[in-house]
DNA sequence: AGCACGCCGACT
DNA sequence: GTCGGCGTGCTC
């Protein structure tokens, strides 16, 4: 007897193996592995994915039954079920969550609970019942009398608990009409009717020109034909009503078709070695490593097409911001309707209409942000991942997976080559680069020959000698400059809000967040004080809670300061700002930079989303207000993020056939990651960071595990965290470094106390079986409120 | 996760 | 004695 494998959705460590269920004599030709079942678990109903149907059983109990299929056909592909394994091993996470992981957002089912009671007992528990005969249940809107009884009357069989499916991403339905008459019979239809029907004889030009397809209602209603008149032509057989779906169609405008570029030799070598790898089916992987504005994407199309003409599909991964309707629309004129997009900024409706093309094979090219590394392709022949090193390809909660390791799993497992780009490679590629387990491929010449933008850093420890202003002397001369050549201005502050802090200028009292360990940083659009961690909010103080003097002042410009005093410092300029403030509403983005791209504006200054991706060619100045505030950070990585920012965000900088400049204004002038930026010498930078993270034993030297542990109590925290690095200790060999626990750099976010360990090794045996172990002990502490969580490989040590 | 079982102290 | 608190173990 057939019977199906089942991972169920109860993301725990003992149930991270698949249960046995036998399968319903009704469903035996339906079910496929990749489908999602709902399924009897104790005595209440999950959902769980089927990933595997054997013909005989081997576990040894009693056998329940799968309760009903929840898809029609399979939502994971049989290499997707290969990869959740390798995933859940790789990010010490459960399957289910990897496999939830790979559906878009609206698909993930949840049950809710609901109870049926009879007319007897709805009647003598209104408080409960309200009157209604079935309602939702959930524990919390519930007081604990009201659960008591709802737990007694269950006991007692008195009422019913049911789990219903919610799924909220669904196609959209409408209504339509499918036409039912011949071309003749619309022909004497036209000369029968009575001269004064003219909305039925609009309706049969209509019904004429298109013959068969079912056309919407809405649409009828466009070409001028009412609702009644459309009920009519049904009553008469003319028109079948019927219901179809919509696709939502997430690109906004239509864009022309476009055809592939002259590309110089670089370009030229590095698509033939692509092109190679695709027809040859080598699963390679090239690092395309290539300075800003030297083509990396016309590179990218024209593989992608080579893989398309083999029969293939292709995958272009972007980071978060770079996802611009400037790419986008690129892409689509290169290849219509066969691309689909997945984007965090779509609705879930959105995007699950662009998976569902994916999955039934419409779509041929995916283009999308870290998700989209799931997306539902086969045959794929080229995987594509732009900026490689940038830090959304990394999930920050479970499963946390690095987005390069899984492109490089499908890339083996479709037998295709991989393409990492970036002007600015992650250290741990570019090493795997210069030790020839990647290829290296380099872009060293600006497209047309544009020279690189001309970079002056400024020192503001001078600077604020002689005047304290956020801008610079020389940014604000340059500035005034280019608003008389009519040429566009990007300023980069990397900090949102008002100001960073409040100070009492009397007792220098601070005020902190209640919750978090930060201080509150003020919002003056909201009247606010914000925590950036936990959200908290509460009015500006105009006197000190401590001393009640009033004179509290703000220290530290942001964003939204700087947008003020901009606008003061030049009132003729048209100023938009972008940061997670302004960008909140849907759309809201995309309005900026289009508006900013049409010249509506002279200056566009913001958080470092403004950094990556766009490009505008008017743009001669880019301004860089605080170079070091990522410099400040206490972590390994904080040169390299530096140096990666500025390089970026001077490439945004004179890009047609206009010289571009940039002012880097900065308290560490001296500091290697800008003097580096400056000349924009990666390879240098690459050789000097190399140098420091060996001597440091940090990655791409060492292999690191973070492990982070949280608690409400800090000494719990402090306690747990010392006794699981001790088990560390004892498990791993001596080769491997185990530093720590201390408290993160931040200990307290949301009254939880963070303490985290760090594992340094280059080869350990133990580590898999000793994290395995940690899992399953602090699994136990979770009902005592430790949180464990492991990173492997973790972008940062803070 | 979520549900039941089992053991313990508190109360009709 | 029973009710309900929380610690523990199991779910094909």
């Amino acid at each position: 007897m057939q019977v199906a494998q089942v991972i169920v959705d109860v993301p725990t460590r003992q149930t991270n193996n698949p249960y046995t269920y036998s399968i319903p004599e009704n469903l035996n030709d339906q079910i496929q592995p990749g489908m999602r079942v709902q399924v009897p678990f104790g005595r209440r109903k999950v959902t769980g994915f089927v990933v595997e149907l054997l013909t005989n059983s081997n576990y040894k109990g009693k056998l329940k039954s799968i309760s009903k299929l929840i898809d029609l056909s399979p939502v994971i592909t049989p290499e997707l079920l290969k990869l959740s394994e390798w995933m859940a091993d790789q990010t010490f996470s459960f399957k289910i969550n990897c496999l939830q992981t790979m559906l878009p957002g609206g698909m993930r089912t949840k049950f809710k609970k609901k109870l049926l009671a009879a007319d007897d007992i709805r009647d003598a528990y209104p408080t409960i019942f309200h009157g209604q005969n079935e309602i939702d249940y959930d524990q919390q809107h519930f007081n604990n009398q009201a659960v008591s009884q709802i737990l007694r009357l269950k006991r007692t069989d008195k009422i019913k608990v049911h789990y219903e499916l919610s799924n909220h991403a669904k196609p959209v339905l409408i209504k339509a009409y499918q036409n039912l008459l011949q071309p003749n019979q619309v022909d004497d239809l036209l000369k029968k009717i009575h001269p004064n029907a003219t909305n039925q004889r609009q309706l049969l030009f209509i019904l004429a020109d298109q013959p068969d397809h079912p056309i919407s209602t809405t649409n009828f209603k466009q070409k001028g034909v009412n609702g009644s008149t459309l009920k009519t032509a049904a009553k008469n057989g003319w028109l079948k009503e019927m219901t179809i779906r919509r696709v939502r169609n997430p690109f906004m405008q239509p864009v022309q078709k476009s055809h592939p570029l002259a590309l110089n030799a670089d370009q030229q070598t590095a698509v033939d070695q692509l092109d190679r790898a695709i027809e040859d089916q080598k699963n390679l992987t090239f690092l395309l490593e290539g300075v800003t504005g030297s083509g990396k994407t016309e590179v990218y199309l024209q593989a992608m097409a080579h893989a398309l003409k083999n029969g293939k599909t292709a995958l272009l991964l972007v980071p978060e911001i770079t996802l611009t309707p400037q790419i986008v629309s690129r892409i689509r004129s290169r290849f219509g309707d066969q691309v689909a997009m997945l984007h965090s900024a779509m609705s879930s409706g959105e995007r699950y209409d662009e998976w569902q093309r994916i999955n039934n094979g419409q779509a041929k090219v995916v283009v999308g942000v870290r998700s989209a590394v799931f997306a539902p392709l086969t045959n794929i022949g080229l995987i594509i991942m732009d900026e490689e090193h940038d830090s959304s390809y990394k999930q920050d909660d479970v499963p946390r997976y690095q987005t390069r390791d899984v492109a490089k799993w499908r890339a083996k497992y479709n037998h295709c080559p991989v393409v990492l780009g970036s002007a600015t490679p992650s250290l741990e590629s570019r090493a795997r680069a210069m030790k020839g387990v990647y290829k290296l491929l380099t872009l060293p010449h600006r497209f047309n020959h544009h020279a690189l933008p001309h970079v002056t850093i400024v020192d503001m420890k001078k600077e604020f000698a002689h005047h304290q202003s956020i801008l610079s002397q020389k940014l604000t001369d340059l500035v005034r400059d280019r608003l008389q050549k009519h040429e566009q201005i990007i300023l980069l502050l990397n900090r949102r809000g008002y100001s960073s802090f409040v100070m009492c200028r009397d007792c220098g009292y601070v005020p902190q967040c209640p919750n978090c360990d930060v201080s509150l940083t003020m919002h003056k659009d909201t009247h606010t004080l914000n925590c950036h961690l936990c959200g908290h909010k509460e009015p500006i103080p105009t006197e000190c809670p401590r001393c009640h003097s009033t004179r509290i002042r703000h220290f530290g410009v942001g964003s939204q300061q700087l947008e003020e005093q901009v606008k003061k410092l030049f009132p003729t300029a048209r100023v938009l700002r972008m940061d997670v403030d302004t960008t909140r509403k849907k759309g809201a983005h995309e309005a900026i930079i289009n508006q900013f791209g049409a010249h509506k504006a002279d200056i566009l200054l913001g958080t470092q989303m403004i950094a990556k991706g766009l490009d505008f060619p008017e743009v001669t100045l880019v301004g860089v207000l605080n170079a070091d505030s990522a410099l400040k950070f206490p972590d390994f990585r904080s040169s390299e993020r530096t140096f990666q920012l500025l390089t970026q965000v001077s490439g945004r900088s004179g890009r047609a056939n206009k010289q571009g400049e940039v002012v880097i204004q900065t308290f560490n002038p001296d500091h290697y990651a800008i003097q580096l930026a400056k000349t924009q010498d990666y390879e240098k930078f690459y050789q000097t960071e190399m140098r420091i993270r060996r001597l440091g034993k940090y990655p791409p030297y060492y292999f690191t595990v973070k492990i982070t542990g949280s608690s409400p109590s800090e000494r719990q925290t402090a306690y747990e965290m010392h006794q699981v690095a001790n088990f560390l200790r004892q498990h791993l060999t001596k080769s491997a470094i185990v530093l720590g626990p201390t408290p993160k750099t931040i200990t307290r976010v949301n009254n939880r106390y963070y303490y985290q360990i760090i594992i340094k090794y280059r080869y350990e045996p133990q580590l898999k079986s000793a994290l395995e172990k940690l899992l399953e002990k602090s699994q136990l502490k979770q009902r005592q409120g430790l949180l464990v969580s492991i990173d492997n490989e973790p972008l940062d040590f803070m």
